[in-house]
RNA sequence: GCUGUGAUGGUGUAGGGGUUAGCACGGCAGAUUGUGGUUCUGCCAGCCCGAGUUCGAUUCUCGGUCACGGCCCCA
C-alpha cells in the first residue's frame, strides 16, 4: 500500500473539528484584537528565504523547479511571505500600523518527531509600521491572550530584549559589525557565550577586542538574572554600573511589561530573560517566547519578537515591526495530553457542536417523499444526517445513537399516512408526535433541546 | 548531523521457526417487521516492504519504509 510521505499526517473528522475549532478560536482572539487575517501562496521563489535566512537553509527547504526552469520551494514559515505580500501588494499605502493574522501550512526537510513534521502548521501575527513598547505589549497580550482562551496550563512565557545585552556590549566598546573573514560580528559571538554559558570564552573574546575582561562579570550576572517584572530593578543597576550603557532599551522593555499586565490574562509563569535571543540577527528589540514543559525536547509552542526585515522588501520605514508564530500542532499536542491526564473529553473549547446532529429516518417508505422536508431542516439551521441504508427501526436507532445523534425523526407509512413526523431526542428518550413540516419538526427539535 | 527503541485485523493488544495466529473494541447480519445505549449468536478483517539463512520465516539476520525517544539544530 502506498503511506502518507514522511512527516506528514491525515486529519480525520473528529481530529479535524479540533483543528477547526482551534484555528476559529485563535482567529476570534485575533479579531478581537483588531487584526485581520490574510492568506499567501504555499509555494514562493526560492530566493524569498535565502534572502532572509542564508543560502543554507535550501538543504531543509522543499525547493524543486517547475517546467519553466523557476526555482521554486514550499514554504518553510509565513513571516518571509507576509512581507513580500506587503511590499507587492502595495501595502505600505495603507494607514499604519497593518495587524495582519495568517494560518497554513508550512514544510521542512527534517527528521519527523512527535510535535516536530515535515508539514506542519503555523498561526502567527505580524503588527507593522508601528516599533514602540506599547505595539510590543500588543503583540504578547495577544499570544497570551490565545493560550489562555485555548485553555493551555503549565506553559512559560520568557521576555527579553536583544537591545539590552547587544547594548551593553557596544556601549563596552565591542563592534556589531562583522569584520573580514569573521562569520559572525564579535557582539553576536558574545551574545551566545553569555547564551551557553561559556565564561571563559567570553573572557578571552573581551581581551582579544581590547576590552577589560572584568567586565564580563556583570554581563554574566545580566544574563543570569531571571524572575517576573521585578527583575528590572537588579537589571537596571548592573547597567548603571558600566560606563556609556544606555538603558533606553531597558526602559523600554519595562513599559512593554507594565502594558502586558494591563493588557492581558495573567499567564500561568513570567520570566524577564535577557538571553532570549531567538537565535537570528533580525530580531532587534523585544523578543519572547513560549514553552510547555511537558513537550519534553520540542516544547516551544510559540515564538517572537520585533524584527527589521521589510527593508529586504524596500520598505525601511516599515522597520521594525513585531510578531509571532504559534505552532499549531504543538499547542494541540499539549492541549490533548493536558485532557487526557485531567479526564477533560473536551480538548479545545468549542469543539463539540451544542447544536448537535439530526438524524432523519425514512422507515419503510419512499425517501423521495420526504426529501422537501429534509431541505427545509436544513435551511432552518439544523445539522442533518439522512439514513440512506434503509435501516430498518432499531438498527437505524442504535446507528442514530452510535454517530452521536442528539435527534431523531422518523417518519414510517403509518406517519407518513397521518401527515406526522416522530421526533424524538435520544439523550432523554422524550418523545412527540409533530405534524410532517419542517417548521413543525424544527419548532419541536427547539423545543425538547 | 549523531544515537536508541519499536512495527501483528480499522483501533488496542497476546503469541511464537511448522499454530485453524488468540483476545477486546469496531463494522456487518440475526435473535427483535415502528424505537437506540444492555445481552446473546454468527460473520468480516491482520503478521510493514525486500533480500538472506532454513526442508519451512509472521517469528532469526541484513537492508528499506514508517513511527516514537535522547542530543544537535530550529528561519
Amino acid at each position: 500500500m502506498v503511506q502518507r510521505p514522511r512527516g506528514t499526517r491525515d486529519f480525520t473528522p473528529k481530529v479535524m473539528a479540533r483543528r477547526l475549532a482551534f484555528e476559529q478560536l485563535l482567529e476570534e482572539r485575533a479579531r478581537r484584537h483588531g487584526f485581520s487575517r490574510i492568506q499567501t501562496p504555499i509555494f514562493e521563489k526560492l530566493d524569498l528565504f535565502t534572502a532572509k535566512s542564508g543560502p543554507g537553509i535550501v538543504s531543509q527547504l522543499y525547493a524543486f523547479e517547475d517546467k519553466s526552469e523557476r526555482q521554486l520551494t514550499l514554504r518553510p514559515e509565513l513571516t518571509a511571505p507576509v512581507m513580500r505580500m506587503i511590499a507587492e501588494e502595495g501595502m505600505q499605502m495603507l494607514q499604519k500600523p497593518l495587524r495582519l493574522s495568517y494560518y497554513g501550512q508550512c514544510y521542512r526537510y527534517e527528521e519527523s518527531k512527535k510535535g516536530r513534521y515535515r508539514e506542519f502548521f503555523q498561526y502567527g501575527v505580524e503588527l507593522i509600521g508601528e516599533a514602540g513598547p506599547l505595539a510590543e505589549a500588543e503583540v504578547i497580550a495577544l499570544a497570551i491572550d490565545m493560550l489562555d482562551a485555548c485553555g493551555l496550563e503549565n506553559w512559560e512565557i520568557r521576555i527579553g530584549h536583544v537591545g539590552i545585552l547587544k547594548g551593553a556590549l557596544t556601549g563596552l566598546g565591542l563592534s556589531a559589525d562583522t569584520p573580514d573573514g569573521a562569520s559572525e560580528p564579535p557582539v553576536a559571538s558574545a551574545m551566545r557565550f553569555l547564551d551557553k554559558g561559556d565564561d571563559a570564552g567570553l573572557a578571552h573574546l573581551f581581551t582579544n577586542n581590547g576590552i577589560n575582561p572584568e567586565h564580563a562579570a556583570p554581563l554574566r550576572a545580566l544574563a543570569d538574572l531571571e524572575g517576573g517584572i521585578e527583575t528590572i530593578e537588579p537589571a537596571r543597576e548592573i547597567l548603571s554600573s558600566l560606563a556609556g550603557v544606555s538603558l533606553e532599551a531597558l526602559d523600554d522593555l519595562q513599559t512593554t511589561l507594565n502594558a502586558v499586565a494591563a493588557l492581558a490574562p495573567t499567564p500561568p509563569s513570567l520570566a524577564v530573560d535577557l538571553t532570549v535571543a531567538r537565535g537570528l540577527d533580525y530580531y532587534t528589540g523585544m523578543v519572547f517566547e513560549v514553552k510547555v514543559p511537558e513537550l519534553g525536547g520540542e516544547g516551544q509552542v510559540l515564538g517572537g519578537g520585533s524584527y527589521k526585515l521589510l527593508h529586504l522588501f524596500g520598505l525601511p520605514d516599515l522597520d521594525p515591526s513585531c510578531g509571532f508564530g504559534l505552532g499549531f500542532d504543538r499547542v494541540l499536542l499539549a492541549l490533548e495530553a493536558q485532557a487526557e491526564a485531567s479526564g477533560r473529553s473536551e480538548v479545545v473549547p468549542g469543539e463539540t457542536d451544542p447544536k448537535g446532529l439530526v438524524a432523519f429516518i425514512p422507515f419503510g417508505i419512499d425517501s423521495a417523499s420526504v426529501l422537501p422536508i429534509v431541505a427545509g431542516l436544513r435551511n432552518a439551521g439544523e445539522r442533518i444526517e439522512l439514513e440512506l441504508r434503509g435501516r430498518k427501526i432499531p438498527k437505524a436507532m442504535k446507528w442514530a445513537n452510535s454517530i452521536g445523534c442528539q435527534f431523531t425523526v422518523v417518519v414510517g407509512p403509518r406517519d407518513l399516512e397521518s401527515g406526522q413526523a416522530m421526533v424524538k431526542n435520544l439523550h432523554s428518550g422524550e418523545q412527540q408526535a409533530v405534524a410532517l413540516t419542517a417548521d413543525a419538526i424544527a419548532e419541536a427539535i427547539q423545543a425538547m433541546r
